[in-house]
DNA sequence: ACCGCCGCTTTGGTATCCCAAATGTTAGAG
DNA sequence: CTCTAACATTTGGGATACCAAAGCGGCGGT
């Protein structure tokens, strides 16, 4: 049967709803998720509204507020920081892992995602070379053959789509990926370590950059504690 | 009313009782989890069991099987690999991170735990020893200074914590943990990583060995495809 | 003008009811 | 005797209504 109704529950079409509308800014950080509210507007109970939202905080997208209403998750400047860390780390084990057990049939689709990419970068179509430049990520997980390791991927795939926004550089991107591609299908571990430190390198001066530009008055209200780490900063 | 309610709702506690349930062996590998037994067993109704339920998802203890109920979630050898493999980039990190980092007070704090588990060892405590060997890690996760680290750390933990079962090497541990404290407090950071390295490597093979004595019967029904790591491995 | 109190809002929880799908059981056909 | 098809049961997902408690905010007193 082609069209396979894929059963999808309410709850799950609420939660993509949500978060679409999250990463996209329609519901700007710290703006109030009314439970009822929320499911008047999609038209759903209460219940469907309850589950997205607890997914929503685990996927940390938000925060919750006991007894209260819950609030789009508002990132700090060492939120972010602490981002990269442990996407770098997570990364370059997926490069690793991805170089070390690629197979012929995962290596097939990362060169079409990477083909894509190239393709779409060429032409300065942003908008699709950075879903594909994504989308090489996500194979390289896959090759990577490791489900926890895609499981936290996903996650995280989240907020950095929230914090990337709507930018970057996508040539860069376009380019390290062709080598990270040619290292990962000559099995080079050394290499694509090397490779994927300095891509993760760029990828958070990019972030920084961004920021920098678009930080206007983001500065949250967090505690006066956590400025310990960030020399993302001035400088 | 009088003794001090120390107001955790109801979902948590419920969640809290079935993961201990789960990771003691109360509730074994594939056992069903049916909302409505479950709720009247704690005396609460099915909603707060819903939640738990989803949070253990999240956590990674529960598989969830639409529609149907859900099951203890039953680990594979590929699962135990995935998670040492995520376990070890996450850990290193942590290691690394504390040893740039450390405060005076953390330092103490780990210091203390390290003692804890010091005595506990030489009195072969074991139950206590890994407790605090615990206790450690997530010091040590504190002192990285990485909220997010410390999030992640969490959910791996109770998996850890489940397939570790009630066993492990505690002496050789805290020898291993004594060697780490001291570059850390030295903010040695090239020899904690090789430490870091080590100790992961110490606690995987200690695992293995623990499955390779327990399995007995415990092969799964998994699919049959997971082995198929290499196909164009040669060369 | 500032501070405290009280009422409204909103969540977390309970109790039912309903539905659709997946399971299991049983009876009938080959 | 076995395999299958129909049926009954179980179970999760959702909707609705209602309740208690706790935070938030506005109102009024000083």
């Amino acid at each position: 049967m082609a069209t396979a109704e894929e059963f999808t529950p309410e709850s799950e079409r609420v939660m993509n709803t949500l978060r679409d509308e999250i990463i996209d800014g329609t519901r700007a950080p710290g703006s109030k998720l009314v439970e009822r509210e929320i499911a008047a507007e999609l038209g759903v109970s209460r219940l469907p509204v309850r589950d997205a939202l607890r997914s929503l905080v685990s996927e940390g997208l938000v925060t919750p507020r006991p007894r209260t209403w819950a609030v789009v998750r508002e990132f700090s400047q060492s939120d972010i920081s602490d981002l990269n860390e442990v996407r770098s780390a997570l990364e370059t084990l997926a490069f690793r892992l991805a170089a070390e057990r690629r197979t012929r049939a995962g290596l097939a689709k990362l060169r079409d995602d990477l083909d894509q990419q190239l393709a779409a970068s060429a032409k300065g179509d942003g908008q699709a070379a950075r879903r594909k430049a994504a989308d090489f990520h996500q194979t390289v997980t896959e090759l990577a053959d490791n489900a926890l390791l895609s499981e936290l991927g996903g996650i995280l795939q989240s907020r950095m789509r929230w914090l990337l926004g709507q930018h970057d550089d996508f040539d860069l991107f376009a380019h390290e990926h062709e080598e990270l591609y040619l290292a990962i299908e000559a099995r080079d571990v050394q290499r694509v370590d090397e490779l994927a430190a300095q891509h993760l390198a760029t990828s958070r001066a990019k972030i920084a950059a961004h920021r920098r530009n678009a930080n206007a008055g983001a500065k949250a209200d967090l505690d006066p504690s956590v400025d310990a780490g960030d020399d993302l900063n001035d400088a």
